[in-house]
DNA sequence: ACTAAAAAAGACCGAAGGGTTTGTTAGTTC
DNA sequence: GAACTAACAAACCCTTCGGTCTTTTTTAGT
């Protein structure tokens, strides 16, 4: 990795947690080049507008979320499990969060949807994939015959992304992970009980 | 109720939509002046700065939120009954929102968290009333006998909000009632499996 | 070590941001 | 309806905004 490659890096890791904490109007460059320790003409040699660097950092923050969830659930080998896991990966956005100030899928929808049509779209975009990700592995246990046949996927995955993501926003409000703490362990005394066999 | 007091709503309920849409960074002075058709000195002679518009504005938004709980919560008589309502108000915010953009306690909370403290304060306080508001309704079933004993009501009031709270964003962002609707179903099978006696 | 290219600095720009002040108009009160 | 006051408009202030351009400094290949 070139130096050119790293400062643009550098800019994308700084900037991602910058909008998600500040949102897209609430970020403005002069924060950016604080964080990154350059000045204008070093920031866009990397990007040509604000909009692409918050492209950017969106992409960055959702990767790592993605890679979050996915990492945890590989270590799981039964679907149950795989879905606890992704209950605690929740749960983690608020105990440690990927990027600074929850989870930035959320965090953007809410931002973007009345304002930034291309950056909502991208949210958009993710947040369907988050639930679609969910929903898959709740099919899966079905399959696998570790679920019940009669249970609805799309309706749970849509509870369970619904709640924690809800629930990470009042820990988050009340900057205490607690609240997030008891709506884990709701959810997957929902499972327990509704879906697993 | 004079000039004044007219104007002064007039304000309040205009940027009462432009920051639940937009967020505090997103609504400048000049869509506000755009959305009542005044002049800076017309806003500036009822508020003296643009964080008092924003604190006025939310506690009308508020308000609104309240009332809706309220007159729906009021209109029935088991407790039951008015956590269903409960369930169905916040279906309402999705589809016959109180204030265009969706729930405003959720909104500023997210929005102002990480970047104003009075408001964020604000927002935190809101939050917590609603939960201790839902949280009651159930001690209150508890004690006429129509919840079981062992119900937990903070959590499950938790999860309740949170969980509308949670589809009402991804109903937003995808512009569509349908997967608000299932959650507040889902919620309502909730109850009726485990706080029902 | 030299050089061409990439990267970063720094000065600059017009527009839009929030906020103030000063006139002028419209309402209210007697 | 005169007198007073509240309400509003208009012009103006400084700062910050996102963005451009030119110059200087680093970096990387030979």
């Amino acid at each position: 990795m070139n130096k050119g490659e790293e400062t643009r890096s550098l800019i994308i890791e700084k900037s991602a947690e910058l909008f998600n904490t500040l949102g897209y109007n609430g970020c403005s460059l002069n924060e950016i080049m604080e964080a990154t320790q350059l000045k204008k003409g070093g920031i866009y040699n990397h990007f040509k507008n604000k909009d692409e660097i918050a492209m950017a950092a969106f992409e960055y923050s959702y990767s790592k979320v993605i890679k979050r969830f996915k990492e945890h659930i590989m270590k799981e080998s039964s679907s149950y499990n795989k879905l606890l896991a992704t209950i605690e990966v929740f749960y983690s956005f608020g105990a440690n969060p990927v990027v600074k100030g929850g989870c930035p899928i959320f965090n953007t929808a809410v931002d973007a949807t009345d304002s930034h049509p291309i950056l909502r779209k991208r949210a958009q975009e993710a947040i369907n994939t988050l639930l679609k990700y969910v929903e898959i592995k709740i099919e899966e246990g079905k399959i696998e015959g570790e679920f019940k046949s009669n249970a609805k996927a799309p309706e749970t995955a849509l509870l369970l992304v619904s709640a924690m993501e809800g629930a990470l926003m009042v820990s988050r409000v009340n900057d205490s992970t607690r609240t997030l703490r008891t709506a884990a362990d709701l959810m997957k005394t929902y499972l327990k009980q509704n879906i697993l066999i």
